[in-house]
DNA sequence: CGCAAATTGAGAATCGGTATCACTATCAAA
DNA sequence: TTTGATAGTGATACCGATTCTCAATTTGCG
């Protein structure tokens, strides 16, 4: 989705919540648009040494209750946020468990589809009521144990 | 996997990993196995009081540097523990996002294999090296927001 | 302009989780 | 069994990511 649109996006669910689009709001918008998967704090703040801490924990708390942001706990200390799936695409998360690094990949919509069914039926059976699946492959990225994996 | 045979195994791991099989360890392993789905540490304690906190902390790390026990984080403020999947069977979890609470569910062994094709395929193409997959449903459990699932 | 409400940012407070350390339990050799 | 080396325990101090507080600033609107 073009930045434009992703603006525009932001800017009506915020204005739906009665929030501002403020400049803190839309830098720290545009710093997860232009990371290769969720990033954490500390990756945000250095993207844009604009930003301050409290604010840009404040914003992401309200962008995410307003649904244009979402928060990623894979297992280390720190949270990740990347921007809705509605302002991006459907897709999952390969989490390295030796250095944390999140990137995302998808699979086909064939292979989607077999999965949200299956998953429907298993929700159905415990009376749960489905608002999003999660994906992740736990393992070891190419920088950290690539190695061995010569053809590449 | 009958409780005799749950203690063996992780006896074992333990033993191999020049630890010992402690009552308060055999306490928390047997914690986690009564439990419908990964546990909290404030679950574990109040399910046996003669543990004390520090000590399950540490159990349970080294339970689970061990390879007996696994511990998921889900985005509420807790991690939460359950015994290592060859110990138990292959599952995935259902996260209620109003109350916290997760549960165990499955699927068929055959969308299970379409899928396992699908994760391979995508970390090759990433130099990604997969030691394990995570399948979670976010929603609401039945006692959340179960009242208007009629049939039941 | 000028007020009222929303937002900001620096620092304090919070709270799971971890590290410390003196004490206790366990195992193996004699 | 006794002994001593080693592992385990538990109360408590500590740590660090996140949240809260509040005075100062910015924004929307007449």
């Amino acid at each position: 989705m073009p930045e434009a649109e992703v603006d525009d996006e932001v800017a009506a669910l915020l204005r739906d919540a009665d929030q501002r689009y403020t400049t803190g709001r839309r830098r720290v918008v545009s710093a997860l648009r232009a990371g290769p998967g969720p990033l954490t704090m500390t990756q945000i703040l250095s993207s844009d040494t604009s930003l301050s801490q409290s604010s840009v924990y404040r914003n992401l708390t309200i962008l995410e209750e307003v649904g244009a942001v979402t928060r990623i706990v894979t297992g280390d200390d720190f949270s990740r946020y990347e921007l809705a799936e509605h302002l991006t695409e459907h897709h999952h998360h390969l989490i390295c468990t030796t250095c944390g690094d999140v990137v995302d990949f998808s699979i086909s919509d064939d292979v989607e589809s077999v999965l949200d069914n299956a998953l429907h039926a298993a929700a159905e059976s415990a009376g749960f009521s489905i608002s999003a699946h999660r994906l992740d492959l736990l393992g070891t990225c190419k920088n950290c144990g690539g190695a061995q994996h010569a053809a590449n």
